[in-house]
DNA sequence: AACGTGAGCAACCGCTCCCTC
DNA sequence: AGAGGGAGCGGTTGCTCACGT
């Protein structure tokens, strides 16, 4: 059958997403979910196809994402898990909480392979020549912070364990509201949150298990400490990784806290 | 200091699956 | 029953950064 195009290549940006692009979408998941990918980004306001947005938000602004280096036992899972599963990054996913299948496939093909097959080429991707973009988009200004677009404010080496930051994840009693500030307005994943979409958490937390960090980026891990210490905890020693999750967070509209930083 | 190269990763593309009508 | 459409998945691309020369 002939599909049309997941969106209209017309008028519908690309590349990378910016601040506030992100911004946008996360103020607009926090408030209506995602019910209707495709329809999302023109009520959002955004001119991206819902793919694409929700590529984004699965593999980057969701908040249970774990971020920063793999460790050695998630290696290890992985490599297990690819002999049973094969390519299907996203069965072995689900067996590694808070990582994207993006993600894993990318740690696949960059180290583990040649892990486990040493013989094969370390990058297996072909390089092509290097071509400027056709659309300069400054979605990584230099000054927002390394690692791009600043979102590994999450990084934690691997000794510190991305585990052991989402391991409150383990306790269910942190779901939903709870991991909140105490249901304070002010807290990005705050009570409020959940009530304006509890639905939308609930459908995506009980996918599977992973959900058990709400956190929303980890924000609300501490239970109250000034948003700029959580920063810190999380790593966010880059001013420019707190700058942009400020403004995606303040642009959310939930966070009148962070200007006091 | 400038340049070249490779690694890492975010994002896109196109296909398949699955649900609805 | 099957056509249509949306969501999800895996493969691939291309940009950025780090590092070596």
């Amino acid at each position: 059958m002939v599909r049309a195009p997941c969106c209209e290549k017309m008028g519908l940006k690309r590349g990378s997403w910016t601040p506030e692009e992100d911004q946008i979408l996360v103020a607009y998941i926090r408030q209506h979910g995602h019910g209707n990918w495709r329809a999302l980004p023109k009520q959002a306001g955004l001119l991206r196809c819902g793919k694409s947005c929700r590529l984004r938000w699965v593999n980057y602004l969701r908040p249970d994402i774990k971020r920063g280096n793999f460790t050695k036992e998630e290696e290890e899972t992985i490599i297990r898990l690819h002999e049973d599963y094969g390519n299907r990054w996203s069965a072995i996913a689900t067996k590694l909480p808070g990582r994207t299948d993006n993600e894993i496939k990318n740690v696949w093909h960059t180290h583990l392979k040649k892990l486990v097959s040493p013989s094969m080429p370390s990058t297996p991707v072909k390089k092509k020549t290097k071509k400027k973009s056709s659309e300069p988009i400054t979605t990584m200004p230099p000054d927002t912070g390394s690692e791009n677009t600043g979102c590994r404010f999450m990084s934690v080496s691997p000794e510190q364990s991305p585990c052991d930051f989402s391991s409150c994840a383990t306790d269910s009693s942190t779901e939903s509201g709870e991991i909140s500030d105490g249901g304070k307005e002010g807290s990005f994943c705050s009570e409020k949150f959940s009530e304006i979409d509890e639905s939308f958490w609930l459908e995506e937390w009980s996918m599977d298990d992973r959900a058990a960090s709400v956190s929303f980026t980890g924000l609300a891990i501490p239970p109250s400490p000034s948003i700029g210490e959580q920063l810190d905890l999380l790593g966010a020693s880059d001013s420019g990784d707190k700058d942009f999750w400020l403004r995606v967070f303040m642009g959310a509209g939930d966070l009148q806290e962070l200007s006091q930083i």
